[in-house]
DNA sequence: CAGCCACAGATTGTGGAATAATTCAATAAT
DNA sequence: ATTATTGAATTATTCCACAATCTGTGGCTG
C-alpha cells in the first residue's frame, strides 16, 4: 500500500520574504502608509534587490501594498471612502457563503461556527486585550465562510480580511465586549432562523462602527 | 484658469509586458497549460529576465498563470472540478451586484444593461462568429455588475471573468443562438420582477452548459 | 516673503551576467 | 522492472551597473 503523500515544506527566498513582510504588515509593525524602501529592507533581511521586488509585487497584487512608478512601495492605507465598496464586496462573499453553509448543513450552521461564537463570548467575558477580541471575532466570520466549503469564496474572503485588518490595526474600535458577544449570538440565531440575509444588517453594523471609530 | 489635470499614460516595461502577456493569454495565443519559458519570452519581447519574472508574478496573482518553484510558469488550466467553486464565487459577486444595481435604480436595471441585452439579441439573430456571441454575452453580465456601482465587486468580477475566459477559450459551448438570446431576455425580466435570486438559476445553467461542453 | 529654478543626492527601473540549485529525460546498472 | 547516474535545460538568487525619476535644498528674482 502507498501512504498518503506528505509534501514537505520548501520555501523559496521570495516566498519566505513574502510571509515575513505580510506578517509585519498585518501585525502593524509596518504601519499603513509607511514607505518600503528597497535598500532598507534588503539590508534588514539580507536578500537581493530583485528578490525583494518580487515579494513587493506579490504583496501589491494581494492588495496589502501599493506601488507607484519611480516612487516605490508603501503599505496600503485605506481611505474611509474606500471602506464602503470594500464592505460591499465583503457582504457579497459572506452572504453567499452563509447561504452555501446553511444549504450544506440542512439549514443549520456546523459545530465549528457555534464553537467560534462560544469562544468569542468567552473571550469577551473577561477583560481581554483588544487584539484577542478581534482575533476571536475574525474567527467567527472565517468559520462561517469556511463552512460554505467553497475554496474560491474563502480565498477571496481571506484576501479581503487581510486588507481590512491593515486598516483596522490603526484604530481602536468602539464595541463594548458584552455587546460584541451578544451581537454574534443573535447573528447565529437569526442566520439559522431566517437565512443568509441576516448577515447583511450585521455587516452594515460593523461598517458603521468602523466609520465612527475612524472619526 | 487651470484645465483639469489629465495624467498622461506612462507605462513601465513590466506593465507593458504584463498587458501584452495578458492579452495573449486571453485571446488564446498562449494556450492554457502551455509553459512560459523565460528565455523564449525574454528574447521574443526583448526584456530583461527580471522584468519578465515580475510580469509573470503579477499574472500569477491575477490567477491567469501558475508558478511552481523551480518548474517555471504556465498558463493556468482550470480542471473541470474547479469550475464549481469558481461559479460559486461568481454567483456571490453577481447576485450581490444585481441587488445593489436594483436598489440603486429603484428596482429596475439601468439602460446600459437593457442595451447590452438588446445587443446580444441582435448579435444572436444573425449567424455570427462564436467569439462575437461570447463578447456580447460577457458584456451583459459585466453591465449588470457595473450597474452596482461597487468598484471592489467589479474588480473581483473582472479578475474572475478573465480567469474563466482562459478556460472557455479552449472549447465550443453548446448554446444555440436563439436560446442564448431568449434566456437573457427572460433573465432581465425576472431580475426586475423578482429580484437578484433570479441570477442564481441562470448562473447554474451556465455552469451546466459549460460542463456538458467539456465532456 | 512667495515663487521659481537649478542642482545634488537618494531611490527606483531595467538590464546583464554569473553561479547555485533544481528539474527532467535518457541511459546504464542492478 | 526498478533504481542510479549522468548531463542538458531551466529556474532561483545574487551582484553590479547605469539611466531615469523623484525630492529636498539653496539661491535667485520679483
Amino acid at each position: 500500500m502507498t501512504t498518503a503523500p506528505e509534501p514537505i515544506e520548501r520555501v523559496s527566498a521570495v516566498e519566505a520574504l513574502l510571509r515575513i513582510l505580510r506578517a509585519r504588515i498585518l501585525d502593524g509593525e509596518l504601519a499603513p502608509g509607511s514607505r518600503l524602501v528597497e535598500r532598507e529592507l534588503t539590508e534588514r533581511f539580507d536578500v537581493a534587490r530583485h528578490t525583494l521586488r518580487a515579494a513587493l509585487r506579490s504583496l501589491a497584487a494581494e492588495g496589502l501594498v501599493v506601488i507607484e512608478p519611480d516612487r516605490g512601495a508603501r503599505v496600503k492605507a485605506l481611505a474611509a471612502a474606500e471602506l464602503g465598496p470594500l464592505f460591499e464586496l465583503r457582504t457579497a462573499l459572506e452572504v453567499e457563503a452563509s447561504r452555501l453553509a446553511l444549504a450544506r448543513h440542512g439549514g443549520r450552521l456546523p459545530a465549528t461556527v457555534h464553537q467560534a461564537v462560544q469562544h468569542l463570548v468567552a473571550v469577551c467575558a473577561g477583560s481581554p486585550a483588544w487584539s484577542a477580541v478581534t482575533a476571536a471575532h475574525d474567527d467567527v466570520h472565517h468559520a462561517i465562510v469556511t463552512a460554505a466549503g467553497s475554496p474560491r469564496i474563502e480565498a477571496a474572503y481571506d484576501a479581503l480580511a487581510a486588507e481590512l485588518q491593515v486598516f483596522l490595526i490603526q484604530m481602536r474600535p468602539e464595541w463594548s465586549m458584552p455587546r460584541m458577544a451578544k451581537h454574534h449570538q443573535t447573528l447565529l440565531r437569526d442566520l439559522e432562523a431566517s437565512g443568509p440575509d441576516a448577515l447583511r444588517a450585521h455587516i452594515a453594523d460593523g461598517l458603521q462602527s468602523v466609520l465612527r471609530a475612524s472619526h
